[in-house]
RNA sequence: UGGCCUGUAAUGUAAUGGUGAGCAUACAAGAUUUUGACUCUUGUUGUAUAGGUUCAAAUCCUGUCAGGCCAUCCA
């Protein structure tokens, strides 16, 4: 019965716009066309999740397309990692395909436009070429090599072609207008000496096509109908369309560009460049390290597919330059792992307490819930025993009432267990305290039913039994950098704002026995901490956990107000 | 000083000339709680600015201000 029509976000009216002025629904096609030169993150994943969705919600093919046309940056490592993404984030793509598949017909065409006398070869250096480009306010002068005769720049071009020219020396370049008060359109280069070996095309090519020049043309060979890019390259649209004007046969479909905001998340940054220089210089642990953006990076530190699907729908595209909270991002994986991960006792700071009263030797299986929010997720079984492990701030000699933990003369209750009571504790030289010492009462157990299992106390603490307990590290993270825009800054450089603490290893926790068997990537719950995946660094010998999000912690808010 | 683009709560977005500008997150208060979680209830904060058109403007027009992008043989 819900009335509510959901808004459209202003892409898709434009093509509910071009449908109702007679484009053929059948004829809807997108494209995702990453350059193999870096690895994909949380901003493309918006993109991603764009095109794919609208790819879904049309019923229209979304070809996977790289962005291969410089041979210098991209790399066959980049193609597997960008592929390996995009289906772990759930989309299939109806065609993979490469720029550099349509070289040689970018090349027909590129002979096609010298002959019409649209584009010629000039021979001067890049400093020459510069200078006569002119700068934003004042206009370009014309190359001396504009009016090349046709015959002369197809002898040229080919030679170029044929690898007779350094590189560097020749180009071949767009012949528009050099006073355009765009910059692009001021006779812009179509191709450039490259002698460089590619990473499909090996050594097949002495020239590689520009960008301009090859992604309008690939989308028209490819009969995309929505070319959808990001904000920046508004200005790239004229000369996109100025090329397709050459070569448009007039009677098939004929792709347009669309603009959007790209999507920043705050205390991050959101540039391949930025990226490769944090994984190069060594300030991560590569680009999948837990910190990193990026889609590797966020699947390793225990995201869904669904939680970043999530976050890209609740966030929205408009054509606004954004840094959306980091918040979101985490409210969305918090929100998944709520309802599917189960909840298991992890602790990450250990004090030992002994319950004097608890018969020594005796242990007991307990029955556990394994996600209350998850009635089919069932239970499981989880030892007791007269000495365990709480956390080490769980307890406190003396506190104020407001403190709701283990303190000296006070109860609390063990989950899934007893009712204990704290009655002294023994510290080490320094005033740490080493041991607790506590009663428990009998008859208050979970679940058996008794008045005492009901009594209501007002804490209850996460545990796991030492002699039970499995030793495990822990790897807490933090945002990577202290500044919610760290590359906004137009004095200072983004690393200045690294945040030195931005990875905390613990080697010393210790996790209940059911987790002795879990597997890479396996997603759970430390009941009163947060949501913990486990690394790849996990050997069946030494488990390594990642922390993917804590919990929220209302008591530390508290404590930080005094 | 050129061209293009963008300004709606703290953040991200919706309202497409027509009810008190909606939603999510964040924040705050309370309820609940064998997770100080989750959940539930309530609440705070907004149309950059000045004019104009109109019965009616966040929406259309003009000026101003602010921000972004554009001078790689990168994409």
């Amino acid at each position: 019965m819900s009335e509510e029509k959901k808004s459209l976000n202003f892409l898709e009216q434009i093509i509910e716009e071009d449908l109702a002025n007679g484009l053929d629904k059948n004829k809807l096609r997108f494209r995702f066309p990453p350059e193999p030169n870096g690895y994909l993150h949380i901003g493309h994943a918006a993109s991603i999740c764009l095109n794919f969705g609208l790819g879904l919600t049309y019923n229209a093919p979304v070809n996977l397309r790289f962005d291969d046309t410089n041979p210098v940056k991209e790399e066959q490592e980049y193609v597997d990692a960008i592929k390996n993404d995009i289906q772990w984030l759930g989309f299939q793509w109806e065609n993979e395909l490469y720029s550099s598949d349509y070289f040689g017909q970018l090349y027909q065409w590129a002979i096609l436009l010298i002959k019409k006398g649209k584009a010629y070869v000039d021979d001067q250096s890049s400093e020459e070429i510069a200078k006569q480009k002119g700068t934003p306010t004042e206009p370009g002068t014309n190359s001396p090599n504009r009016n090349r005769p046709v015959e002369e720049n197809l002898a040229l071009f080919e030679k170029m072609k044929n690898g007779e020219f350094e590189e560097g020396s020749h180009i071949l370049r767009a012949k528009i207008d050099m006073a355009s008060p765009n910059m692009l359109m001021r006779d812009p280069i179509m191709y450039r000496v490259l002698r460089k070996s590619h990473h499909r095309t090996g050594d097949t090519w002495n020239i590689y096509p520009m960008y301009d020049w090859a992604h309008g043309e690939s989308d028209y060979i490819e009969q995309i109908s929505h070319s959808i890019c990001t904000l920046e390259f508004k200005p790239h649209r004229q000369l996109y369309d100025w090329f397709l004007d050459q070569i448009y046969s007039g009677k098939d479909l004929r792709p347009k560009q669309r603009e959007f905001a790209r999507r920043n998340l705050s205390y991050t940054v959101m540039s391949k460049r930025k990226l490769l220089q944090l994984v190069e210089e060594g300030h991560v642990n590569g680009w999948d390290d837990p910190r990193m953006p990026t889609i590797s990076g966020l699947r390793r530190r225990g995201y869904t597919p669904e939680s970043i699907r999530k976050f890209s729908e609740v966030s929205g595209i408009s054509k606004r330059d954004n840094v959306t909270d980091v918040a979101l991002l985490e409210f969305c994986i918090k929100d998944h792992l709520n309802k599917t991960a189960p909840r298991v006792m992890a602790v990450l700071n250990p004090v030992k307490v002994i319950i004097t009263n608890y018969p020594e030797g005796k242990e007991e299986w307990l029955d556990a819930e394994n996600n209350p929010e998850d009635e089919n997720a069932g239970s499981r079984k989880v030892p007791f025993s007269k000495e365990i492990y709480i956390e080490q701030e769980d307890f406190r000699e003396e506190a104020n009432k407001k403190f709701f933990r283990l303190k000296l003369g006070k109860e609390v209750r063990l989950k899934n267990a007893y009712i204990i009571k704290a009655e002294s504790c023994k510290k080490d030289a320094e005033g740490n305290i080493t041991e607790i010492h506590c009663t428990y009462d009998e008859k208050s157990k979970s679940g058996s039913g008794t008045e005492e299992s009901k009594r209501r106390v007002k804490g209850t603490l996460h545990w796991v039994s030492i002699a039970h307990a499995v030793h495990a590290e822990v790897r807490l993270y933090d945002r990577l950098f202290t500044d919610e825009a760290p590359d906004a800054h137009k004095d200072k450089d983004f690393k200045e704002f690294i945040n030195p603490n931005s990875l905390v290893i613990n080697t010393n926790a210790f996790v209940e026995p059911s987790l002795q068997d879990a597997r890479i990537g396996d997603k759970f719950q430390f009941q009163r901490l947060g949501y913990f995946t486990i690394d790849n660094d996990s050997t069946a010998e030494r488990l390594v956990f990642n922390r993917t999000v804590p919990l929220r912690d209302s008591w530390a808010k508290i404590e930080h107000k005094k």
